[in-house]
DNA sequence: GTGGTCTAGACCACG
DNA sequence: GTGGTCTAGACCACT
């Protein structure tokens, strides 16, 4: 469910939250979900308990999930509004990124491919009809 | 000529690196040209001159400048070779960055006006022809 | 006759002993009153059987309601002190909250104006006289 | 500077941001200042420097502090605005705490008293030019 | 079983 | 010196 790279300058427990992050917006986790009991998830990824449940606090924080008293821990109601403020910060570093290819002399066109074939690959495309 | 932000993330070495690659983009540096001391550029940013010194080290580590004994700090003549490098790496970056767009529910239309956008803008341009 | 809410910070059997406490507060209920049995409560709220016995538990302790074995769980009758006990230690957490509000700058006047409302309003006032 | 109370239900980093929070309110600390280290306040409270980084960590998730590289932590610009989100919470908190104690029969007149006292008091009443 | 908190101690990156 | 991350292992509260 989960890949972490260990060497990564990203924190695990902010790669986790990534990933959780993408699950969602790819649909494969949906508001109300279960998330993996801390202990499972850290006994599958065999990361320690400590940041598993770091990971877990930090989508807390940020609104994606909610936790349960000895229940578990679920994907929040409103875990796509947050998406979606996300998506309106990418998309300014999208523009920084440009900037600099532009700068660095590629060309507009090359770019546009990119872009072409990326929505044009309709691979984990879940959300056509929202 | 720097712009440092204490807040972001990115430490202070590797902002100083990237605005120079940023200023070599631009034409503003030239390979060859002189980088200013680490006291006095310590003493411009109000950043500690090790910071400075981290910096260059960076850069010359990068083949981006040179260090030449007794003189000073240049812009290495074959900077402009890893620029390209680092763009092919810019461009990977910019995919994932549009796949995760993409599953947002960001249009196509939405990203293709941005880019139009910084294209269009002639600001700062001095490679159009590589 | 109760309302759970899953997300709450406070557990579950202390929502339960509190809302009991408001129900004989408004006289809905009274001393000598009994009180659903566990398993029927646990089946009207979805709540584990063991979740809602350690509520009743909670009222033991606290002198709230009694155990006649094999008959049920019933409001005890010194109840109401209890409460006025409890109405104390309520009053002392009121002038921390206000000692915060003036702090953050709130205006006396608006404090006062959010009590006369509740003042005001004779919903669920059955203890004028008291 | 701060106060831990072991026994309390609220945890430790909690206390720690609650307790500066009020240092804010209070104008003991402004935007800007310096908060302690993680290693001294640790030392200073005899709690492990985790539980104050937590601490720390919370504050930042909350927009009250931020962290600047391997200079320090610091009550954040707009730690007030924050601060002022908080206090309307807290109204609402208020408007329940008021109605118990109206059902458990306290007469409207000694909670005005209480508050007339608290605004009475100018201990600590830093903001009154604001 | 679940999550939550805390301690202890190590290591890294940054300034 | 600073903060940040991670592991290991313990303990608690709630369901």
């Amino acid at each position: 469910m989960f890949q972490i790279d260990l060497m990564s300058r990203l924190p695990i427990y902010e790669q986790i939250t990534e990933q959780t992050k993408r699950l969602i917006l790819a649909g494969l986790l949906k508001p109300g979900d279960k998330l993996p009991s801390v202990r499972s998830l850290s006994a599958t990824l065999s990361v320690n308990p400590n940041t598993i449940q770091r990971a877990y606090n930090d989508m807390f924080a940020k609104g994606i999930a909610v936790s349960i008293g000895g229940k578990g821990c679920f994907i929040a109601q409103d875990a796509l509004e947050v998406l979606n403020n996300d998506a309106m910060q990418k998309l300014k570093t999208l523009e920084t990124l440009v900037t600099d290819l532009k700068l660095a002399g590629i060309p507009e066109q090359t770019i546009l491919e990119k872009i072409e074939n990326v929505y044009a690959n309709q691979e984990g495309n879940f959300h056509d009809s929202n």
